[in-house]
DNA sequence: GACCAGGTCCTTG
DNA sequence: CAAGGACATGGT
């Protein structure tokens, strides 16, 4: 079978089992944290420390920017990476700054905002879209681990940019439709994926 | 105690 | 380009 009409039935089966649901509703300033911070991480953990760097009133890429490393340290150690999160975190936020805050980012195209944020270190492909998608409102597909997975279970496979031009084509070019399918991979997998792979792969449920 | 988590970068072959 | 290691805490 065509690889674009699997990744349709794919994400056929997913809506139908998910609906409408909401996936990362939040700031943009938090969108670029917690893009950063998720990295290999738990998303709750992300959370914890989303909520402490809010108490310490530095939620905020000008919070960020202007705090002590050691502050922004001790606010996300709990997603692990701490110090290479902390350096990368506060990089592309004076990054942002130096770029005109979000607002003046907000004015690039698409393209250019991106290829702006994959020149940061620290941000790569995922998290750049994750920032364009979520933060921006751009239509610009998200590829993580567990869509690989997915992907994988349905016999699709490819470079992280083959997968995200596959979703691209197949989705109405809309940062909200892009967003909840993204959701919806990721609720999946969490619901049917065990440690590290598809356990007994039952995407027969969402898929025929 | 072992293993894994919503990556990215750097070094090797 | 593919593969392997480093970065680190927290949960199962």
């Amino acid at each position: 079978m065509d690889p674009d009409e699997r990744v349709r039935a794919l994400l056929r089966g997913l809506a139908a089992r998910y609906g409408e649901i909401t996936w990362w509703d939040a700031c943009p300033d938090e969108v670029v944290i917690g893009a950063v911070l998720t990295q290999q991480t738990r998303w709750e953990n992300v959370e914890r420390a989303l909520a402490r760097l809010r108490e310490a009133g530095i939620g905020t890429v000008a919070g960020v920017d202007r705090a002590e490393t050691a502050t922004v340290e001790e606010a996300v150690r709990c997603t692990g990476f701490y110090r290479l999160k902390t350096a990368r975190l506060k990089g592309l936020c004076r990054r942002i700054l130096d770029m005109g805050g979000v607002e003046g980012l907000s004015r690039l195209p698409t393209p250019a905002l991106r290829e702006a944020l994959l020149a940061v270190r620290g941000v790569g492909e995922e998290t750049a879209d994750s920032i364009l998608c979520y933060g921006f409102g751009r239509p610009s597909f998200v590829v993580d681990a567990y869509t690989k997975r997915i992907c994988g279970c349905v016999g699709v496979t490819g470079s992280y940019t083959d997968l995200k031009a596959a979703f691209e084509r197949v989705l109405p070019e809309d940062a909200g439709e892009y967003g909840r399918a993204h959701g919806r991979v990721v609720e999946y997998a969490k619901e049917f994926c065990v440690s590290g792979r598809c356990d007994e792969c039952r995407m027969k449920t969402v898929c025929v």
